[in-house]
DNA sequence: TTTGACATACGACAATTGTCGTTTATATTT
DNA sequence: AAATATAAACGACAATTGTCGTATGTCAAA
């Protein structure tokens, strides 16, 4: 269990998210995704969605005469590698910080904030 | 005003967060403090620096021989631009659910936990 | 004023990333 | 089977990044 530190890059990232939503899916699939926010074209996500079969980052098995394509890893497992690194790098390691940064930012709801209550109460009856 | 998005690579974010921490500083200040944890040569930080310079992510004053430089994005910023990314990229823009993340992982101390929940209040009261 | 000791400036190089164009292979439709 | 779509494979190219080595400039001590 090597622990490989791909971080994929901002275009790889994007086809990952892709593929969590329609895996198994072909190169197509992905690109019309992706196309609808970029303007690329096919042989440009083929190319990329390659280069990350060549890294390991993505499954592929032929059907007909394309490929479907699977992410190799997950989109929690990048979640967390992705937080981990803002985390130490821009956030110096405080998981508060960040935590109240990102209240600041978006609204939450009131039944999101009775829920986020909830989950510090149980935070706190299960800290010694 | 015009809305660069000059996202700072990984290393600049590093030499970054030096600057932020002891500026104005000169290249060997920053050198010293990155050198600690990676391997690299001075002239790699010095050449790092310069084009950070070129680009305008730092500013710079000449002292002596050597030269004084500061950050022209504050650490603030850029935790919101990185953040931003993060949320939009990784977590489809559901900031609860970063906050979730975040919060699952450090283990806030008591203080903190009452401090986020004086937080919480604060935002239930302003909204309606 | 000559000599170090540093600091900066310059130029190079390999790897990675984002983008394509072109060629080849393979189904599918006539 | 021949023609027509499609998909995949290749190879290219420019920009960015991380790293240095070498050359040049400059302040300060001998």
């Amino acid at each position: 269990m090597v622990n490989k530190k791909d971080e994929p890059s901002e275009r790889e990232l994007e086809i990952l998210q892709v593929l969590w939503d329609l895996e198994p899916a072909t190169v197509r699939d992905v690109h019309e995704e992706i196309a609808k926010k970029n303007n690329i074209g096919y042989t440009t996500t083929l190319k990329q969605i390659q280069r990350m079969f060549d890294k390991g980052l993505v499954s592929r098995k032929k059907e007909g005469k394309s490929h479907l394509y699977s992410s190799k890893i997950g989109r929690n497992e990048t979640q967390n590698n992705l937080f981990n690194k803002l985390l130490n790098t821009a956030f110096k390691g405080s998981a508060m910080q960040l935590v109240m940064h990102a209240l600041g930012k978006g609204k939450p709801s009131k039944e999101e904030i009775n829920q986020l209550r909830e989950l510090l109460d149980k935070m706190e009856g299960g800290k010694k």
